[in-house]
DNA sequence: TGCCTAAAAATTGTATGCGATATGCAAAAA
DNA sequence: TTTTTGCATATCGCATACAATTTTTAGGCA
C-alpha cells in the first residue's frame, strides 16, 4: 500500500480497507477513468441499449466508489449515452429511430461543413496522408475485410474533420459519433451498399484532392446521410443483427 | 424540519445540523440547480473568464455541499464553461481568441444547415411567428433599445434552429451557444454593425418565407460568421467593453 | 533583502454514512 | 379472484470525513 508506506508516524492506516485508494498515482482521475470505461462498454455493446446500470454493481466492477462513479454517469448522461431518471438511477441510452435519424442528419451536416473548410485548410501532406488511407481501406474492401475495413473508414471520417482545423468542429463531432457508434451493427452493409460507399469514398476525396470544398461538403454529406438512412431503415425493422454488420458513417 | 416531522420513532435528527437537507422537494436535483445557477453567473460575466472557484466559497454561496457542486463543475468542464486540473480545482474559461473564433465558425455552420432544413420543415404558423419576432426585434432597432433587441435576437437565432425540427441538432447548439453568449461584450456593436444585422436578419426570414433552403443557410451563415468576426477583432484588441455593447449571434 | 526549506494550512479527490425515495412481496380487504 | 395496504429491502442523492496534494507562511541563512 503506497498510502502506508509514506506514513511517517507508526500507526496503522486509519479505515483503510485493502486495494481501496483515495487518490491513485494515475494519468486521469477515477471519475475520467470510468467515464471512458463505461463510455466504451456502451458504444461497444457490453452494455445494451436499455439495460440498468446498478450503481453498487459497476462500483465493484470497476473498482472505485460511488461517487466518482456517479460523476461519470451524469457526464455520459450529458453525452446522451444514459439516460438519469431521479431517484431512479441511469439506463443505457434506448436506440430510438427518430434519434438515430436525428443524429445521422446532424453528423452528416457536421461533416460537410468540416469537409468544405477541409478543403481549403489541409495540407498536401495530410492530402497524401488521407489518400494513403483510403488506399487501405480499399484493400481491406477488396479482402472482404469488414473489421478493419470499417476501423479505417471511422479514421478517415474523423481525419477528414481533423483537417478543417476547428478544434470546436472535431471535439463536437468525436461527442456525437460515440453515440453514432452504437448503431453500427444496424447497418446492413450488403456488398452493395458496401461497394456504393467505396465509390463515394473516392469522390470526397478527389474532390478534397482539388479542393472542391463545396463538391467535398456535399459528396460527404451525403454519404453519411446514406448510412443514416441504412441504419435508421434496420433500426425501423427490428432486425438487429450481431457485431458481424458494421455500420459505416 | 421535514425530516424530523416525518420521524416516527420519536427520537432526535441523527447528525443533522439545521439548514442542511439531503433532499429537497424541488423540480431538480441540486446538482442540476446548481450547474444551471452557475453556468448562469458564467455567461452573463459574474464570474469572470480565468477566475478560480473555490468549491468551499461556492457552496456556502449555493447552500449546497460539495457533491453536487462538483458533478455540476464535470459538467460545466464538459460544455468549456470551466476548465477543471487535477489537484487544482476549476477556472473559468478564459476567452481566448482562436477558440471563440472557431466556435463562432462552428455555430455560423451549425445554424446555416440548421437554416436549411427550417426552409423545408418550418410550418407556415411558424414562419408567421417568426415573422412576429423579427418585427418587434425591429422595433427594438428603431427605439435603439440594445438589450431587448439582443434577447429578441437570441430567440430569433433558436427558433429557426429548432425549425429544422432536428433535436441533436438544437441541443448541439445550445451547448455551444452558452459558451457563444459569454463573448457578447466583446462585439462592437456600432450603428453600423446593428443596421447590417438587421438587414441580414430580413434577407434570411425573407429566404425561409420562400422554402429558400440553399439560400437561407448561406445567409444566416454568414450572418453568423460576421458576428464572429467583430467579436474576434474586439478580442484581439483587448478593448473589453462593459456590459452595454451586447453581442450579436 | 532575497532565497530556501520545513511546517502549517488550505484545497482537492474519493470513500462512506445517513436519510429519502422507490421497489417488491406478503397479507388483508373488497 | 382482484385490489389495496403495509412492511422490508434496495437504491439514490447528498453531506461529511479522510487522506493526498497544493499553497501559504514562518524561520533561518547568506
Amino acid at each position: 500500500m503506497s498510502a502506508s508506506t509514506k506514513r511517517p508516524r507508526g500507526r496503522p492506516p486509519l479505515r483503510r480497507p485493502p486495494g481501496s485508494s483515495r487518490r491513485k498515482a494515475t494519468f486521469s482521475a477515477l471519475h475520467a477513468q470510468a467515464l471512458g470505461t463505461l463510455r466504451k462498454m456502451i458504444v461497444t455493446g457490453e452494455l445494451k441499449a436499455g439495460e440498468r446500470i446498478a450503481e453498487a454493481a459497476v462500483c465493484d466492477l470497476l473498482g472505485i466508489s460511488r461517487t466518482p462513479l456517479r460523476e461519470a454517469l451524469k457526464l455520459l448522461a450529458a453525452e446522451g449515452l444514459v439516460e438519469l431518471r431521479p431517484n431512479r438511477g441511469a439506463t443505457i441510452t434506448p436506440l430510438r429511430a427518430a434519434e438515430i435519424a436525428a443524429l445521422f442528419e446532424a453528423v452528416s451536416g457536421i461533416e460537410r461543413i468540416a469537409a468544405e473548410l477541409a478543403a481549403a485548410r489541409m495540407t498536401p501532406a495530410e492530402i497524401r496522408r488521407l489518400h494513403a488511407l483510403q488506399m487501405r481501406m480499399e484493400e481491406h474492401f477488396k479482402r472482404g475485410e469488414r473489421t478493419e475495413y470499417f476501423r479505417l473508414n471511422q479514421e478517415i471520417h474523423q481525419f477528414i474533420v481533423a483537417g478543417a482545423k476547428n478544434e470546436v468542429l472535431t471535439s463536437t463531432h468525436a461527442f456525437l459519433l460515440a453515440r453514432a457508434e452504437r448503431a453500427r451493427y444496424l447497418a446492413l452493409n450488403t456488398q452493395e451498399r458496401w461497394e456504393q460507399s467505396v465509390s463515394e469514398h473516392r469522390g470526397i476525396l478527389k474532390a478534397l484532392e482539388e479542393g472542391r470544398g463545396d463538391d467535398a461538403g456535399r459528396l460527404l454529406g451525403e454519404h453519411v446521410a446514406h448510412t443514416g438512412v441504412a441504419v435508421s431503415a434496420n433500426l425501423m425493422s427490428q432486425t438487429g443483427k450481431p457485431a458481424a454488420d458494421i455500420v459505416e458513417i
